[in-house]
Order: structure tokens, then C-alpha cells, then sequence
DNA sequence: AGAATAAAAATGAACGTTCGTTCGTTTCTG
DNA sequence: CAGAAACGAACGAACGTTCATTTTTATTCT
């Protein structure tokens, strides 16, 4: 087998393009383990071998997708675009940015989840590493221009934020099938982005 | 082989539990597909083939796990103690109740992560329409005894708090052990249930 | 009590598949 | 016409499951 040079061609980029978006769809169907290397050249329309002109293994194939595909490239512009007079608005629109444009490929949580199960943490740190930079400073920024806030800490604003966005992606798989979304709230979106801003409670009385 | 009679001996009880907990243990280290029938019979201390004495298939051991391992089994008796003056008092202690609870066996999570990846929520429907009954009332009971509430849907109100949860426990498996766990606050288990009561803005002027 | 006995449980070799990966070869491409 | 890309048969290993056999267990009968 010839050794690969260091420039990329045109041809290869697009099969390996290929052989990432088939594979991506097979894991988060199927999973990693269950979803065979067969099956992602069938669906690339590629010979078995072939694979291996582009990837070294199964695993650098998920190491690929798990940050090419993360959905903070799309998540990140759409909360920098987000706008609004108050610090509440600018956060209903943020979070309700984020949980739209999530829901536009639900199923990358199951890529997350994947990367807990199988691979314990092992990529998901590297993740972190590549998007905290990016995301910290917009929420230090916030708390300096918005004195509404109560939570004063950006880290921990940032945690609070992207929990809300995964608590609600989860809870909407779990029952929102089920026949207890009949109970929810018409807009259950609007309602847990409600909650995240004011709580559960009435505003005590001073 | 001759058939299996209709009442369960009591050594046949035990070995079938030895291996409910060996594979337990190995789906949640390593994922569903990734854990072997040789691997669980190996710590269960059985030969392998032992285990079709005992259960059918692989898949009859993870739907007997998903269900017998639910901490809901000990949540809930958790949140039914929780006491409180007010109601921010009682949802504080049945927040933290709970989720000290569920970090007795954090991997739990895991389960579940496996249930929707490689099952696609099959168990995961079935589980739902066994808890549901036993913790809406709980919250229905609440909403009409504490007028302090300012969320009253109890089915919003359920969906809530276990989002809160599951929440937490992810967002700790994620940056628990990184960089980022130094910005966080002394106690963030206490951050985020504040949060959930109070929202992350300041009280609005009347 | 202890022997007899039949069901239950444990054993590990073996079966047929499927897996990820390799490799010699052919085809395409710039 | 070199080098990249595609091909598909082949490899050894590991998988879930089956099976004939042996061992253990629990019960019945003297």
C-alpha cells in the first residue's frame, strides 16, 4: 500500500465526507458497537476496504464525527446573534435559539451518550476543552453588562445553561411520546425556559 | 434438558442474581454490545452456559436490570420523607435527597444511556408508565397544599424536577473533573437546586 | 435419620455468524 | 503513467447460543 501524501485531493475529501455522514447516521440509530463497518460502506457506497483508505479504524471514525458534528458550531453564532433589551429577553431568545436549532438533529445526544458509555468521558473532554473558551467569555460578558442577574457566576451560569438545554432535549424524549405530554404545558419549551429564569416558586415578599 | 418446573428453588435464586449484578456492573463500565456473555458468566463465577438456565437471551438480562435497578425504588420513599416548613424548604430536601441518592450508584445513568442508544427507548416507555402513577400524585398533592408555587401544573412540575436532576448529574459527569470545576461554587449541588426555586434572575420590582 | 431419585443447575466444547482489519489486485484520476 | 482510491476475498478472533453431559440440590420414601 502506498504511502498518503500531505496534501488532500479532491476525490478522497468527498468519500471521507461520505463515510462520516453514513457513519453518523448509523451510530446514532444503532449505536457504536451494534453498527458494523459493513454496514457504514454499504451506506457510503463504498467497498468494505475502502474505508480504510481514509479512516485507521472504526474508532478514529467516531473521533471524526463526535467534533465535526458537535452541534456548538451552529449553537454558538445563533446565541451570539440572540438579542433583546433585557437580560431576560436576551436569554429566552438564546435558549430557545439553542433548544431549535438542537432539535434540528436530536439524535446527536445519542452520540453523547455513546461517548459516555462506551468510551467513558474519553473524547468528551477534549470537547470540553475546544468549546469552554469559546462559550465562558459570552457569559462573563453578560453578567457584567446585565446587572438583572441573580446568579453572578459565569461558570456556573454556564452549566445552568446548558443543563436547562439538555434537560429539556432528554425529558422531551423520554415522555414526549408517552401519554404524559398530554399534561404539559401547550409550549413546554416556553415553560421550562420560564422556570430557568424565575423559578418554581412565587418571588418571596420583602 | 428436562423442563423447568413452575416454583423457584432457592439456589437457582441466588445465582440468578449473582448474575444480574455481575452484568449490571459491566454494562454500566463498558456498554451493552461492548460486554460479552463470557465476561458476565466470568464475574458472576458461573460457566457459560450456566446463564441460559437462567435467562434466555442477553437481552432478557438487561430488560430484568433496567427495571430491577431503577433507583426510583429508593427515590421515592426519599422524597416522600422529605419534610419542610415551606415549600422551598420541602423541594430543597427532596432535591438533595434524591440526588444523593442517585450518586450512590452514578452509573445508573449509564443504563439508561444504553437503553436509548442501543434500544431506542423500548424499556425506557414501559418504566415511565410504571413510575408515573406513584409521583404525579405526589406533586398533585403538592401543588394544591403549598400555595407558595408559582408552577402548577404537577405533570410540568414532575418533568421539571427530573430534569433538574438529570441535569445536575450529567453536567457533574462532565466538567466534574475538569478545569472548569474550579469556577463552579463551594457546593453546586446547592447552586443549582437555588436555581430551580428561585430562576436565575432577580426578583422583578412590583 | 439416611438412601433413592428426579428435577435443577453447572459445565465447557462446539456451532454458525459476524466482527474489524489486512492485503494483493484492479480501477480511476490528476 | 505514478499515486490515490476502490475493490472484495480472506484472516483470525470473538460473539451469542446450543447441547450432551455431569454435578448439585431438594424432595420423597423407607
Amino acid at each position: 500500500m502506498p504511502a498518503k501524501s500531505k496534501d488532500t485531493p479532491k476525490k478522497g475529501e468527498t468519500t471521507r465526507l461520505a463515510i462520516e455522514d453514513a457513519a453518523v447516521e448509523l451510530f446514532m440509530e444503532q449505536g457504536y458497537h451494534a453498527t458494523s463497518m459493513r454496514q457504514i460502506a454499504e451506506r457510503a457506497e463504498l467497498a468494505l476496504g475502502g474505508i480504510y483508505n481514509h479512516f485507521k479504524s472504526k474508532e478514529e471514525i467516531f473521533e471524526a464525527i463526535i467534533i465535526d458534528k458537535h452541534p456548538y458550531k451552529k449553537v454558538l453564532p445563533a446565541i451570539l446573534e440572540a438579542q433583546g433589551e433585557t437580560a431576560e429577553d436576551f436569554m429566552k431568545n438564546a435558549a430557545q435559539i439553542s433548544m431549535i436549532e438542537l432539535k434540528k438533529q436530536p439524535y446527536y445526544l445519542n452520540l453523547m451518550f455513546i461517548e459516555f458509555v462506551e468510551f467513558n468521558g474519553k473524547h468528551g473532554a477534549l470537547l470540553l476543552r475546544k468549546i469552554a473558551p469559546k462559550v465562558l467569555p459570552i457569559f462573563e460578558k453578560l453578567v457584567k453588562s446585565r446587572k438583572e442577574l441573580r446568579i453572578t457566576n459565569p461558570a456556573m451560569l454556564v452549566r445552568s445553561f446548558f443543563g436547562l438545554i439538555i434537560s429539556f432535549m432528554l425529558t422531551e424524549m423520554i415522555i414526549g411520546h408517552s401519554h404524559l405530554n398530554a399534561l404539559m404545558p401547550k409550549n413546554p419549551m416556553d415553560a421550562y425556559v420560564d422556570i430557568y429564569l424565575h423559578g418554581i416558586l412565587k418571588p418571596a415578599d420583602l
